[in-house]
RNA sequence: CGCGGGGUGGAGCAGUUGGUAGCUCGUCGGGCUCAUAACCCGGAGGCCGCAGGUUCAAGUCCUGUCCCCGCAA
């Protein structure tokens, strides 16, 4: 059967290559146009496009699809039976939903209705679940509100959003080829979701990345893993960008110390003072440099005890 | 050509107005100690990203090039 694959960022390769893997066709991949992400201007092509060139997929890369019949017209002319999406990151109209016979499927990385929306992952670390997974559903016109194929369910535990995110992209990608049967014969499961239960995922801003010591070492933890990838968890320091990759809950027994200050530092972290508990700063980085261990970093800079972050 | 910072012994950093390189950690050897990631003494290890240029002399000035990073998107 002839399946078009519509997705854009990394957490869609697994699920594309899976299917280009499989006995059916990928008649076609779109994704979002290429951008200047980078520093300079280099245009970087968007890792699906990526895979779907190695592969010689023909790919479309529209500046919008609402209301764009020439895309429209050239996505039809591969006469998909289904169409897969998954980190696309637009909304698509009816005209691209209804367009194939077997339907629209999204891989989504919540377990739905929990965390409908852009950032789903990074929610779901941030606000500390113990448990998070992927949902295999169909599309329909609201944002990710369509019936439920079928689920997988990991752990979160100490993961950062980044290698959770990995887990779930391969999770989905199984979880697709294992209902793709189903699907394409028109046979697959369709669970309503319970629109009570739903929670939205809203995108992440760069100012969210900004942490407030008031909070407790274990949420603050949550934040920093959850914000890995981008823009990932920050302070200040002296005036200064103070980034923090990795951190732990120390000890968890009551400080008297303004939180955010820091009261100790070894190569084993720096322990800042937090709205409850202890939190030890393990992997951190400054303006212009890399990110490096606390090790690293006290072995050519000063620190001080009682510094201020924030 | 979006703005900006940086590439110096294994790691993280210093290096003044140009005159052949320092610090902290690690490492190796020795000492102290019941003992130690502690302390003391000593050693090894750097063609200062790469290629040219200016100069009596360049890590330190000029040009080009590669790589890394912060901001902005």
């Amino acid at each position: 059967m002839k399946i078009a694959y519509m997705g854009t960022a990394d957490f869609a390769v697994p699920a594309l290559e899976k299917l280009i893997d499989s006995q059916h066709e990928v008649v076609c991949a779109v994704s979002q146009p290429d951008s200047n992400k980078d520093r300079g201007k280099k245009l970087k092509a968007t890792p699906v496009k990526e895979v779907a060139t190695r592969h010689d997929i023909p790919v479309l890369q529209p500046d919008k699809i609402k209301n764009n019949e020439e895309f429209l017209r050239e996505l039809s002319s591969f006469s998909p039976d289904l169409i897969v999406v998954a980190a696309y990151g637009k909304i698509l109209p009816k005209e691209v939903l209804e367009m194939a016979p077997m339907g629209c499927v999204n891989i989504h990385g919540s377990i739905l209705p929990r965390w409908r929306g852009a950032a789903p992952v990074q929610r779901s670390v941030m606000a500390g679940d113990e448990i998070s997974g992927v949902t295999l559903m169909y599309m329909e016109e609201g944002l990710d509100t369509g019936d439920m194929i079928a689920k997988s369910y990991t752990s979160v535990d100490r993961k950062n959003c980044s290698e959770l995110f990995m887990e779930i992209a391969h999770m989905g990608a199984e979880l697709l080829i294992e209902n793709l049967e189903d699907i394409l014969s028109g046979k697959s499961e369709r669970v309503k979701q319970n629109d009570d239960e739903a929670t939205y995922a809203h995108m992440l801003s760069k100012q969210e990345g900004l942490l407030d010591f008031s909070k407790s070492a274990e949420e603050l933890d949550n934040e920093i893993r959850g914000l890995f990838m981008w823009p990932g968890a920050y302070t200040y320091k002296d005036g200064e960008l103070f980034k923090i990759w990795e951190a732990e809950v120390g000890d968890e027994s009551v400080n008297k110390e303004r939180p955010g200050t820091i009261v100790s530092f070894d190569n084993n972290g720096i322990e800042v003072a937090t709205g409850k508990g202890i939190l030890v700063l393990k992997t951190i980085q400054v303006p212009n440099k890399r990110r490096m261990s606390v090790a690293d970093f006290i072995k050519g800079n000063k620190l001080e005890k009682g510094t201020v972050l924030g």
